[in-house]
DNA sequence: CGTGTGACGCGAG
DNA sequence: CCTCGCGCCACAC
């Protein structure tokens, strides 16, 4: 797997955290995957250090602000597991492609 | 401090 | 390709 942000040092993040909350890192770390551009939420938790902690990435997601394009945010296999929210169009609009079968083509987008 | 929970990951069938 | 089951981790109570 190839992961940009994993040998860029960004899961240091935590720690400029103070460990306050992973919720916190893992927001800021939504925020910064540009447009046309997809992440899992394994690869989060690898940034972070967890790299079994996945889920808990899961929870940040749900407890993410307004304003966090967590429609960029998608599950191993470029599914969007958001099913209330029609991300698949957004990503769509900022240059994502999709598969055949509906899953983003993660080969090309992953951040 | 123990228990329950969840927008996951991966192997196996 | 899809579904099922187990494992993992941080957080709320």
């Amino acid at each position: 797997m190839s992961h940009p942000r994993l040998w860029m040092g960004q899961w240091k993040i935590k720690e400029d955290r103070g460990n306050r909350g992973v919720f916190a890192a893992v927001h800021e770390i939504v925020k910064d995957i540009p447009e046309g551009r997809v992440t899992t939420y394994g690869a989060i938790a690898c940034m972070l250090g967890y790299h079994r902690g996945a889920r808990t990435v899961g929870w940040a997601m749900k407890a993410a602000p307004p304003g966090l394009p967590c429609h960029r945010v998608v599950d191993a296999r470029g599914r969007i597991l958001c099913k209330q929210a029609g991300h698949r169009e957004k990503l769509g609009s900022e240059g994502v492609t999709f598969k055949p079968n509906g899953c983003v083509d993660l080969e090309k987008h992953l951040w």
